[in-house]
DNA sequence: AACAGGACCAACCGCCGAATG
DNA sequence: CCATTCGGCGGTTGGTCCTGT
């Protein structure tokens, strides 16, 4: 007898999420938390979705607190550096990179810093040079490989303690993601169609807006993270939201000061 | 202008481990 | 302990956009 789905599949939506189903999941998750369990949270929503790709959905593009935007070149040697010590171990990496996602790292991993690394001569597997010889590769590394890791020495992580741990001594935390600004408001397009470049017209000013005092209360485990590690909603955390509270002749939008509980 | 191939990325799938009864 | 459930993870897929011919 093999496992049971995770959820009842008959009837169930897949594909692209439209924006109103996204704003019911936002709407839900608003209203309730995100501390109800997720199996239940499509019914509950009113979503014919497995519960899952709610989980996902909020996770990797709805969550308030994410970045949106190509890597900057601190994350991306960030990520490099931690893969080097982790492997493919995404959410390890993503924990370290506050505002991005495994799916999203990883994304980029296969896409674009992959292809860079191979250019280099740099095997993305091992990061250890390509060529053959071992004795004449080190001129073959990156300035920046060069000083954080040794090719030859991705930490054996299996006898370290906590790998995280190991990479946080080891390797300087972005002090604060420092251009959110610039990354989140100009990339960012709601709804299922990101690369359909929506219009910039259509994005929020974070200093336009008003908002309650609060925190999310979120039941994800930052305790990888520093307490600085992560600003929820920081500057812009609400870019993608506009479609929250309608807002139309380019209107924008106040956020309801009664949101309430999962937010203090 | 039309097509082909590549690039990109959101979403799905299946597995695993932790939690629970 | 054992069985079951659930959340999370990593690998992969498929749709859309972009670029070159």
């Amino acid at each position: 007898m093999g496992r049971q789905p995770c959820c009842e599949k008959v009837g169930l939506k897949k594909g692209p999420w439209t924006s109103e189903e996204d704003k019911k999941l936002i709407n839900f998750i608003v209203t309730n938390g995100q501390s109800c369990c997720w199996r239940a949270v499509p019914k509950l929503a009113g979503l014919l979705r497995c519960g899952k790709s709610c989980r996902l959905r909020w996770t990797n593009y709805l969550r308030p607190d994410l970045k949106r935007g190509l890597l900057s070149d601190f994350e991306e040697k960030m990520v490099i550096d931690l893969h080097a010590q982790l492997g493919n171990r995404w959410s390890k990496i993503a924990s370290h990179l506050p505002g991005r996602t495994d799916n999203e790292i990883k994304n980029h991993w296969n896409t674009h810093i992959k292809k860079k690394l191979k250019k280099m001569g740099i095997d993305p597997q091992t990061h250890k040079p390509i060529s053959i010889s071992t004795d004449s590769h080190q001129s073959n590394l990156p300035s920046h490989l060069d000083m954080e890791m040794s090719p030859s020495s991705p930490v054996n992580i299996a006898e370290t303690k906590d790998p995280a741990e190991v990479i946080t001594s080891t390797t300087a935390i972005e002090p604060k993601t420092p251009p959110l600004n610039s990354c989140v408001s100009s990339t960012w397009s709601s709804s299922t169609s990101p690369s359909s470049s929506s219009t910039n017209s259509n994005l929020i000013k974070f200093d336009d807006l008003e908002f309650p005092d609060f925190e999310w209360v979120c039941s994800n485990d930052t305790s990888n993270n520093n307490d600085n590690d992560i600003g929820f909603w920081e500057d812009d955390d609400f870019s993608s939201w506009d479609f929250l509270v309608g807002h139309e002749d380019g209107e924008v939008p106040i956020f309801q000061e009664s949101w309430p509980c999962g937010l203090i």
